[in-house]
RNA sequence: GCGCGUGUAGCUCAGCUGGAUAGAGCGUCGGCUUGCGGAGCCGAAGGUCGUAGGUUCGAAUCCUGUCACGCGUACCA
């Protein structure tokens, strides 16, 4: 339908003026009409004339060409034109679907990358939360979606973690790890890597002796050590930890296909850049291998280090072939902090000298931190942290003091509409109490407005009458529902759920407005608007959906 | 220093491939009220879109300078 009026309007100037206008339509504000343009005052001046007189040339005979299908055009402003649908094209407007722009396509969506032996923080839970409504966008346009993820399993944190354990142990006994309580083995691995880091920080001998480790933890692998005592530390103890993130995901609802650990990708990693170094991709610099990103106006940096170790921008080099290995990608997503915004461009440039399509095909996206409101800042390394789970039992806690009552699917909705509806790429202020608001632009609200709305739908049959003669309410509702595949496209291609949260919540309100004044059973309209009401309540079930986020029949 | 990002109402944010009176929510103030689920609806107050220029018929949106904050800038991830 846009096509073809876009294609109309098109013909018209090329008609009336002789020139190619790239014909725009956006979508105007409610009183002006269904679609507006400018392209009236794109050619004013191609043809020195007054933008109106254009416009209303171009009027006139769009309004004949367009037929039944428009209700009126209109001349308004400098000169746009406004197009106002008859109900029938209307009603054909919002059978439109989202384009399948990744149709066929293998898809690798990694996110979430969470470190074994450290804990989860609330940056973990946002940029889960983000990645898995991504990948679902990707996955609605038609993409055979990837979803892994990548974390450091070896490296000098562990190394950290492991020193801190050794002290606690009073060495290497792995039969003390029993004293340790199920329910307590993720708490106390995370204090011991605060534990090792202050010890690191402040003592050159720590130093040394965590570099030592960080050798023996490389070559449990290249060892295949699962006996000795030191590795039946490190084995139970890197368990503890999938465990641990397993449960997480769990219970945030989030599914990964595969872990990459980074123990896995480091050796092709080494091996990959180690090739590349004899062809001259990387070069030796002070003992260690680098990239010099400053020949591409980037910076220079360290892929093995001076012990022979490799770096995780070695890894994330192993991690890219791998990925390639497994799925021979179409397209492959990196989702992170854009604190290595920077860093992942230089690993992406030097991967572009050897395999360019892979580095091609390869998209990192950003997003900002989660601070917490009033400023408190989050560091693993110092202990003084929102860890994801506080989140979320911070949630359960108000909705529970505000609701009387427990309802585990409207937190989670509520916690990821909270993450979910600021766009990409800034930081976000997270407020423990009022970004669970249950009022608003709330996940809940939108739940509770697509409840509502079953409700209705329960008490009588929906049939499939015309859909025609629309009333003032009826035609702002689906109007606004015709919108709902423009917003799925513009989410997928920029990457941004955010505009799915905007537009379910002003959905929700203009609903809320036609119900207001509409009545719906027992009207002589009940059968057109019974199915408004449905088409509205699938439009929030499927949006919600796509955010990953529930949304119940009742609440 | 250089690079990247961000600066919109008291607070939290949309709007940013230039367009029509800059929009929401929260908060504040005032109405509706036993409703087909009021977690709602209607209204008011509140903004030099960081700042100074430039391009344009038209700039929150593009360009340049500048200020503030965040991140990055060789052996952490």
């Amino acid at each position: 339908m846009k096509e073809y009026i876009e294609a109309a309007i098109a013909g018209v100037c090329k008609e009336l003026f002789g020139v190619d206008v790239r014909v725009d339509l956006t979508r105007p504000d409610e009183q002006f009409g269904d679609f507006a343009t400018n392209a009236a005052l794109q050619l004013a001046k191609q043809v020195n004339k007054n933008p109106r007189e254009v416009a209303e040339q171009i009027a006139d005979h769009l309004k004949a060409q367009l037929g039944d299908k428009v209700a009126e055009v209109t001349i308004a402003g400098p000169g746009f034109i406004n197009i106002k649908l008859s109900d029938s094209a209307l009603v054909e407007l919002a059978e439109t679907k989202p384009d399948k722009k990744y149709d066929g396509k293998q898809v690798v969506s990694e996110y979430s990358d969470p470190s074994a032996f450290k804990v989860l923080h609330a940056g973990h839970l946002y940029t889960s939360v983000v990645g898995d409504a991504i990948s679902n966008l990707l996955e609605n346009a038609g993409g055979k979606v990837h979803r892994v993820n990548f974390g450091g399993d070896v490296g000098r944190h562990v190394a950290i973690t492991m020193y801190a354990i050794l002290r606690d142990l009073g060495g290497e006994h792995p039969e003390k790890l029993a004293e340790i309580p199920d329910d307590q083995h993720a708490d106390w691995m995370s204090a011991r890597y605060v534990e090792g880091n202050t010890a690191f920080e402040d003592d050159d001998q720590v130093k040394a002796e965590v570099t030592e480790l960080n050798k023996r933890l490389y070559h449990l692998f290249t060892d295949n050590d699962h006996d000795s005592p030191f590795a039946q530390i490190y084995w139970t103890c890197r368990k503890w930890s999938y465990d641990y993130f397993d449960a997480f995901y769990a219970r945030i609802g989030s599914h990964f296909e595969k872990y990459y650990p980074e123990s896995e990708t480091a050796p092709i990693g080494l091996a990959t850049v180690k090739e590349q170094l004899a062809k001259g991709v990387y070069q030796e610099s002070d003992g260690a291998v680098i990239f010099d990103g400053e020949k591409y106006g980037l910076h220079t940096r360290v892929f093995i280090n001076s012990q022979g170790l490799p770096t995780y921008e070695a890894k994330d080099v192993g991690l890219i072939m791998k990925k390639w290995d497994d799925y021979h990608f179409d397209f492959s997503l990196i989702l992170t902090d854009n604190a290595q915004g920077d860093y992942m461009t230089v690993v992406l440039k030097s991967i572009e000298q050897f395999a360019p399509e892979l580095a091609n095909a390869t998209k990192h996206l950003t997003h900002g931190r989660v601070k917490l409101a009033g400023g408190v800042k989050m560091s693993s390394r110092k202990g003084n942290i929102v860890r994801a789970v506080d989140v979320l039992d911070i949630a359960e806690e108000v909705y529970k003091s505000t609701m009387g009552r427990d309802d585990e699917q409207a937190v989670l909705g509520a916690v990821k509409y909270a993450f979910l509806k600021q766009r990409l790429g800034a930081d976000i202020i997270y407020d423990p109490k009022e970004s669970v608001s249950l009022e608003g632009n709330s996940g809940p609200y939108v739940q509770y407005a697509h409840a509502r709305a079953r409700s209705i739908l329960t008490k009588a049959e929906t049939g499939d009458s015309k859909i025609e003669n629309l009333g003032e309410g009826e035609r702002s509702l689906l109007r606004k529902l015709s919108e709902y595949s423009d917003v799925i496209d513009k989410a997928t291609n920029e990457f941004m759920p955010h505009h799915i949260c905007t537009y379910l919540y002003e959905l929700a309100q203009v609903f809320n407005r036609f119900y207001e004044k509409n009545r719906v059973i027992g009207d002589d309209r009940q059968a057109v608007r019974l199915q408004l009401v449905s088409r509205y309540a699938d439009v929030l079930k499927n949006g919600l959906s796509l955010l990953g986020i529930s949304a119940p029949d009742k609440m």
